[in-house]
DNA sequence: CGGAATCCTTGTAGATACTG
DNA sequence: CAGTATCTACAAGGATTCCG
């Protein structure tokens, strides 16, 4: 697998056709994830979401939860009683992602001590001016 | 599995806790994936990823390549030959991280059309001024 | 309760030019 | 060849206020 790489222009990766790219885009955002997650145990409603994504904000939950259901990942039911009440729900497809993700979290655990380790030694040696005076 | 969130908060999903946050953040970059994937095949060097990558800046391409080599997911080898040629190379934990990312992919392409359809439905119906007028 | 509207700060990235 | 330096722009995100 260490193989080089033969010359030619290798793998030109264009990013308007590369997959991952157009899931990272909807999921890199930093709370679609944490929604994901705090939503993949059934409906739950605004309020809900907000008290338990800690630090998130009313506008970023909002325009959040609008990507997501723009791409077809939540659906919102809106219940009009009085007070209203809105519920958000994982579609099918949302629920593979959130799978598929959980191999990724995985990785992250198995390799998170690793990485750690790795940004101090990089810093070590590329900023001693960061250690203590 | 569509049982409704019993009330407690649910999952408090703490953001400095969570490590799918920590794998997007070093992913989730423009351009940190495309140089995972052209530089999976073996060592390879900056002019080469600077051709293959379409539309990556210089400055970019180096200030990605260093973020990877701080968290330990490339090494960097410099070669003291004239003119200099510096080599980049997966270490086996972004080998594995790039296995993880083919899930996504795979994902990806399955549902691909499913998401475009959901965003072509949602426009439709919430912002109907974007359509020919 | 569940937002929308507004304002402001910051990070991410592009363009360009210079260098060991 | 493989970078660094600088300057700029734009979009993500935070804080706050207002509304049906």
């Amino acid at each position: 697998m260490s193989q080089r790489n033969t010359g030619a222009p290798s793998q030109v990766v264009n990013a308007h056709a590369c997959p991952v790219r157009e899931v990272l885009d909807r999921v890199a955002g930093k709370w679609s994830v944490q929604i994901l997650v705090a939503s993949s145990h059934g409906p739950i409603r605004f309020t809900e979401l907000e008290r338990g994504i800690e630090g998130i904000s009313r506008r970023m939950l909002t325009l959040t939860l609008r990507n997501l259901e723009r791409d077809g990942l939540v659906t919102r039911t809106v219940y009009p009683t009085v007070p209203p009440r809105v519920e958000y729900e994982l579609t099918p497809m949302a629920r593979e992602l959130h799978e598929t993700l959980q191999r990724l979290t995985e990785w992250a655990e198995r390799n998170r001590h690793h990485i750690a380790q790795a940004r101090a030694v990089y810093d070590a040696e590329h900023r001693p001016e960061l250690l203590d005076v």
